[in-house]
RNA sequence: GCCCCGGUAGCUCAGCUGGAUAGAGCAACGGAUUUCUAAUCCGUAGGUCACAGGUUCAAAUCCUGUCCGGGGUACCA
């Protein structure tokens, strides 16, 4: 049984003993040394009822049968908590655990489920920004966390092939061809000015000659093609790959855009204003109503965007996750709105957001258009820092918080970069292992209870506590978390390497114990690394 | 106008489903090194958790209001 439940149930049983119907109550790792590692508030809460003071509630408590001498033992302390203290045992079996599970140990088995991430799902008309990178590393490193909760993981990339975004890119592009052949041709409003489309336009002239008019489908086509290639290559070189690209265009052609219309319409959901059909949001709490067909014809993103998170759930998914930049935090509750009134399963649906990266450039905020071309692109990052690094650098702050990104920083900080910190601790075990090997020959018995240092201990305490980090984090699915808690283990193992000798000749016993314990702490870093998507180099 | 995010150490940020004496990295200062890889460790200093009310045995954390900063807000996606 896992310790938060033996934990729970020795409370649980005092209250079931006493007749007392009440579970407001938690417990939580003790903040404050000397208190032991759990501390639970259940006496505090339960003051009112009792009519007791919170101190005689809780050493009740701590008094009360205890059936698992071998895992905790208890106190109570003022005001009123209720604290376990962790046997060196306890934790010992754990380190044994890890040591035999290695690469599964915090991964949970197979559930035969599975889940699909959509992230990045920006139209191909431009290179990827800094701005996409955030969504692609936060997007890619949620997939592995859910690969390694049990899920079978697609990764979807959707994008929009058919819109007017498109239509400008076209024409944006022939504006390019038609300079570069000497052809007077006046750039489109709001059109795209980026050098990657005078390149494009400049392959375009070398396959396809110089005789194309403005409507020949290549300038579409072929710059999606371009532009996508170049968006493929940006995204493996920090190690991202999908699986699935589902584009806008499939859904004209299937006629499901059609069938949201006419059930929307059927069950009086929409109707027809001023040309244009619009949703009837505002029946369903919303402010005001939303237009699905524009007065043009065209469709808005949102009602596609309802036939494609149709066919999302209608593929049989088990759990749908959208990784959506701030600009979505209004739009995707009509997604779901919608599919609600198609009725479609959305409970399986969670939406991360994250708030935008802002840059800075010579100490100056740039502001990113990819129409205007001032933007600083995943690739420009790419050629200045590892892939290492730059993954590290987007999930070091919560999704949720702004990222202010330095250029400049970023590059001068790189060798500051905490990753490396993550890394060096999982070299220098490799080295010590390795060194280990070499020096001693000598076979002992193993005894991990020789393990009795405090920094030892809290090493595996660290080390134990990965499997319920992980599931947290498989539940908030915030990469973040993980981080944080890899560079606690690093920062233990590195303190414990300080302060304890492995390699011991007149000690090979606990020389043993403590190079398990170094095989231990590798095992929990490489295991959180790879789900990181970062490397553990055994060198530096 | 409306919506979202943020305001915690000099800087960058954790902590926020309420719990005990508010943490880390960087920067500053002092120490440890014939190294099991110092890309490390130990220590010192640094705080009115934006402000004001409220709820509570208990508030950085929850509620209300105010101020400041960032972003979003189309018949663009």
């Amino acid at each position: 049984m896992k310790l938060n439940e033996l934990m729970e149930n020795f409370i649980q049983e005092y209250l079931d003993k006493n007749k007392i119907d009440f579970d407001d109550w938690s417990i939580n790792q003790s903040t404050q040394k000397g208190f032991g590692d759990y501390s639970s508030n259940v006496a505090l809460k339960l003051t009112k009822l009792l009519k007791k003071s919170p101190l005689e509630i809780a050493e009740e408590i701590a008094n009360h049968s205890n059936n698992n001498k071998k895992v905790f033992d208890l106190s109570a302390s003022k005001p009123g908590f209720v604290n376990f203290h962790i046997t060196n045992k306890y934790y010992i079996k754990v380190l044994g655990q890890i040591l035999t599970e290695k690469k599964l140990f915090g991964k949970h088995k197979k559930l035969n489920q599975k889940a699909n991430v959509e992230f990045v799902s920006c139209n191909p008309t431009g290179p990827l920004t800094v701005g996409h990178g955030r969504q692609a590393i936060l997007g890619d490193m949620i997939s592995n966390i859910l690969t390694w909760k049990g899920y079978d993981v697609t990764r979807e990339y959707y994008y929009n092939d058919a819109g007017k975004q498109m239509r400008v890119l076209a024409e944006s592009c022939y504006a390019k061809y038609a300079s570069q052949v000497g052809v007077e041709y006046k750039e489109p409003k709001n059109g795209y000015v980026g050098e990657y489309l005078d390149e494009i336009a400049a392959l375009i002239i070398e396959k396809h000659g110089k005789e194309l008019t403005v409507d020949n489908a290549l300038f579409r086509t072929f710059t999606e093609k371009e532009i996508f290639k170049d968006i493929a290559k940006s995204l493996k070189r920090v190690g991202i790959k999908f699986d699935v690209f589902s584009k806008e265009g499939a859904f004209y052609k299937n006629g499901s855009i059609d069938s949201v219309l006419s059930i929307l319409k059927e069950k009086n959901l929409s109707y027809e204003k001023d040309g244009a059909v619009w949703f009837k949001t505002s029946d369903m709490g919303k402010e005001e109503d939303k237009v699905l067909v524009k007065s043009s014809g065209e469709p808005t993103y949102r009602l596609p965007d309802i036939a494609y998170h149709a066919d999302k759930v209608d593929r049989g998914f088990d759990l749908i996750v959208d990784v959506f930049g701030a600009d979505h935090i209004d739009t995707y509750p009509d997604v779901i709105l919608g599919l609600k009134c198609l009725g479609k399963r959305t409970d399986h649906i969670k939406v991360v957001i994250h708030q935008f990266v802002t840059i800075k450039k010579g100490g100056e905020i740039v502001k990113m258009s990819t129409r205007k071309a001032n933007f600083i692109t995943l690739d420009e990052l790419n050629d200045e820092l590892s892939s290492d690094v730059i993954r590290y650098f987007f999930i070091m702050r919560g999704a949720n918080s702004h990222l202010d990104f330095d250029l400049d920083l970023a590059k001068d900080e790189s060798e500051k970069n905490p990753v490396y910190y993550l890394q060096y601790a999982n070299a220098r075990i490799s080295n010590l292992l390795a060194r280990y090997e070499k020096e001693i020959t000598e076979n002992p018995k193993i005894d991990l209870s020789r393990l009795i240092e405090k920094d030892e201990i809290s090493l595996i305490k660290l080390l134990s506590e990965f499997p319920q980090k992980m599931e947290d984090i498989s539940e908030s699915l915030e990469p973040r978390k993980l981080a944080t808690y890899l560079e606690e283990v690093a920062a233990g193992y590195h303190k414990f390497y300080g302060n304890r000798k492995v390699i011991n000749h007149d000690d090979l016993d606990t020389s043993f114990a403590r190079k398990k314990l170094c095989e231990a702490a590798q095992i929990v870093l490489k295991n959180g690394l790879s789900i990181l998507g970062i490397s553990a180099p055994s060198k530096m």
